[in-house]
DNA sequence: TGAGTCATGTAATTCGTTACATGATTAA
DNA sequence: TTAATCATGTAACGAATTACATGACTCA
């Protein structure tokens, strides 16, 4: 069944991003720069690519095939391509529903020791730290180039930064006034 | 068909927190306090009941019909419902995948004129603004009342508060950063 | 008398994920 | 020679959303 919707587009902007790549570059590529807000599997991109290339947004690259070269479908946009992408950007992001579950067994943290609520968190606040160190790696290699090619990225990267953070300090916040409910009882 | 996975936990959840409510119950106060985390719709919500019914997680409530009662049906949670429900708030919270279509956008700016992303971030911290006010009128409601009633809602409704602020900063420091460099160009 | 809300559901669709499947090339 | 990685896909399933549908009661 052919994937649409938001996969489409995201596979529309990266090749736009990078002029020509295959599936596979396409994964890579998004697992290395948007695994945080937005990831794909190969079985979306796959098929996603048939279809786009069906619709003429997007069409295969003639491969010089140098020697022991793999075969590989190397796909560009099309000026169509490049419209539908442009088009789509300009139009309001809508604001995708999220689900926290974390959040939701908080919420629902009267049921259960205290203790079970604070492991959750200490949990995910482990997770955070270990996240934002590898933020700050980002960070650190995109100073060292000065030019302007991480402009977009380095925009986005600081709402990362800066959403981790700020669930760092509720994780904080949250293991204490928790513990300190825990010594009143 | 059957609809089980997330939506019946926090449904069992509100059960445990209600003691009784109806279909329509539930949905009112999921939209009065996980709105922001958890959203349930009507049509996962009585599939979900029904389900929950015949897994003997949940009964129905014998009504005493006064007069001019309408006809609802009123669930409440079984022991096994209980027991269901503590055993999945003991187990670590899966981090829900999330897409953030803004974050998306932004990072393809470089395809579109500044402007646009601009007016992107500008429309989401409208919103993100009304989102804080409502966020601080709950919590007004709730310093009011001193019991230990809403101690878990105070919790998840500051990691609210917390990432709003944050991403309301994101949206400021953004909107100088693109805005000076549309000024350079 | 008509709008709003109480109240409960079904059908169709959308879409993404997981599991399954295969084979080539490369570096240790 | 074997583990890792390159590379591309299909099939089945799961699960939520949107649209559709209906009817009773209440208040202005």
């Amino acid at each position: 069944m052919a994937k649409t919707a938001k996969s489409q587009f995201s596979i529309l902007g990266m090749l736009g991003l990078l002029k020509k790549a295959s599936g596979y570059d396409l994964k890579k590529h998004i697992d290395a720069t948007t695994q945080y807000f937005w990831r794909e599997t190969y079985s979306s991109i796959y098929p996603v690519l048939e279809v786009l290339e069906k619709q003429k947004l997007i069409k295969k690259v003639e491969q010089v095939r140098k020697k022991n070269d793999r075969k590989r479908n190397v796909y560009t946009l099309t000026p169509q391509g490049k419209e539908a992408l442009i088009n789509w950007l300009m139009q309001e992001p809508e604001n995708i529903q999220l689900r926290n579950e974390l959040m939701l067994k908080i919420f629902f943290g009267k049921m259960v020791p205290i203790e079970v609520s604070i492991e959750h968190i200490q949990k995910r606040k482990i997770e955070l730290e270990h996240r934002l160190n590898h933020f700050r790696e980002i960070k650190n290699q995109f100073s060292k180039d000065n030019s302007q090619e991480f402009f977009y990225s380095l925009i986005t990267l600081d709402h990362g930064i800066k959403l981790v953070t700020s669930s760092l300090n509720w994780c904080k916040d949250a293991i204490k006034t928790l513990k300190s409910a825990q010594r009143k009882k």
